[in-house]
DNA sequence: CGCCCATTTGATCGAAGTCAAGGAACGTGG
DNA sequence: CCACGTTCCTTGACTTCGATCAAATGGGCG
């Protein structure tokens, strides 16, 4: 949903062996860190920490004026806003390999927390502007991924503003098949895959209640467009079902 | 709504007179150009054409796979969503200074439309790269009105996902006021503006109907917090109580 | 003046929320 | 290994907010 694609596979080759810079790292391909090389990586390597987040911990520079910026290593975490009174809505969902943070900008009034146990590679906001500053071919990288997060951000502004329940489930199982299932042999035989969320959380997505989505998932069971074979396990049975699902009526 | 904030005004001094460059240019201290002088000025200046706008007009490129990118000048723009079946989503505001395109991205799956006449100064999409591409300031400073377009973007998904139509209402009218009404002297003394914004397009920004919009903002006269003195005009009488009303219940 | 448009108002309907109860899965400790 | 507690998920009954359908009102302009 957010940025670029997920790689949980080690690299190859030598870069296999953990060394004292980021070449063990898992998602180096896919982060922001992968436009790096030499000289460049090793001097960001110096300026970052690993950071393990439990379940359900929040990071804790979000929201305050201190703050940080980091990429994701493992896990998934949540982008959330909060009302007054307590609602919440997840306005974006972070993926190994993703940036989150906004250097250069004061403030940021969202909340970010870790939705199951995660890693991520921490640095601070001041130092990982200086570093920017100075290369402008990361500047453009993250811009191109802050114009992705945007464009995403947009999208899913129509599906909470115009779209029906059954539309919005439809859509995020589509989605979700596709940021984390790869892509299967046939371009629609039946896929299975585990839902990275609980039906609390797809509900915070949505803008739902745990109710709708629960009613809404065993609708399409019913209707044999998927299977649900148990715990967060889905299988999509009728795939073109589900895109015609998604968008229209 | 979206990035910087508006000026109309012409610049002081020697700017006030028209000469090759941008120097006449109502927006150039608050656009993204503003951070640009001298040589660097002039030569923005060639690649880009003023192009004005009618009411209702959509920016030719947006959507097509060869795009280009603009400044406002004047007037106010949507960006725009649509589903399969026509229903619409506004997803953002344009106001003069405001900047339209995605450099370094491939697509953009959006329309703009000018929602009165209005006026752009337009570049090449390659152009505008290649510019960027020596210039790390003004590529910091298109990220930075990014992650604002961002973070403007997420707290209306909020609105969308959770909140109610009365508090949409709300804190449409507290926002709008905002943005173009600028401050008045007693920070909650009654304040007079006209809506930029139809009935028709104030319900696609909010994800409601026409009809909900016109009943809420009834209901808000009724209550004595806002008054309607004809055509789009709105006084806001008691802003504390909108402000209460935009957030919690 | 009369047309066209945007807006308001009214009556009714339905999708999703709320409240409430029951069931399945999982981990912990006895 | 099983009893227990916890958490998550499902299902049911009812309510409500906003959408829909329909009609009336008002304002600007040729």
């Amino acid at each position: 949903m957010l940025g670029s694609r997920t790689t949980l596979d080690w690299p190859d080759g030598e870069e296999r062996f953990p060394t004292s810079v980021c070449m063990d790292c898992a998602v180096r391909r896919d982060s922001l860190c992968g436009t790096l090389a030499g000289e460049d990586l090793i001097m960001l390597h110096k300026l970052g920490r690993r950071r393990r987040l439990r379940r359900g911990e929040s990071i804790a520079w979000a929201g305050e004026e201190s703050r940080g910026c980091a990429n994701v290593l493992s896990g998934i975490l949540k982008v959330s806003a909060l009302t007054a009174d307590g609602r919440e809505q997840i306005v974006g969902l972070l993926y190994p390999s993703d940036f989150v943070g906004q250097p250069f900008v004061g403030s940021f009034e969202f909340t970010v927390t870790a939705l199951g146990d995660a890693e991520i590679c921490t640095f601070r906001k001041s130092d990982f502007e200086g570093f920017l500053s100075t290369r402008n071919g990361m500047t453009q990288a993250l811009l191109r991924r802050t114009f992705d997060t945007l464009s995403d951000a947009r999208k899913r502004m129509l599906l909470l503003g115009r779209q029906s329940a059954s539309e919005r489930i439809a859509d995020f199982l589509l989605q979700t098949f596709e940021r984390i299932g790869g892509y299967s042999a046939s371009a629609n035989g039946p896929v299975t895959f585990d839902l990275p969320l609980s039906r609390g959380a797809i509900a915070d997505v949505l803008g739902l209640t745990i109710e709708t989505v629960s009613r809404q998932m065993t609708k399409l069971k019913m209707a044999g467009v998927i299977a649900l074979p148990g715990g967060r396990a889905v299988t999509i049975l009728k795939r073109d079902a589900l895109r015609r699902m998604a968008d229209a009526a």
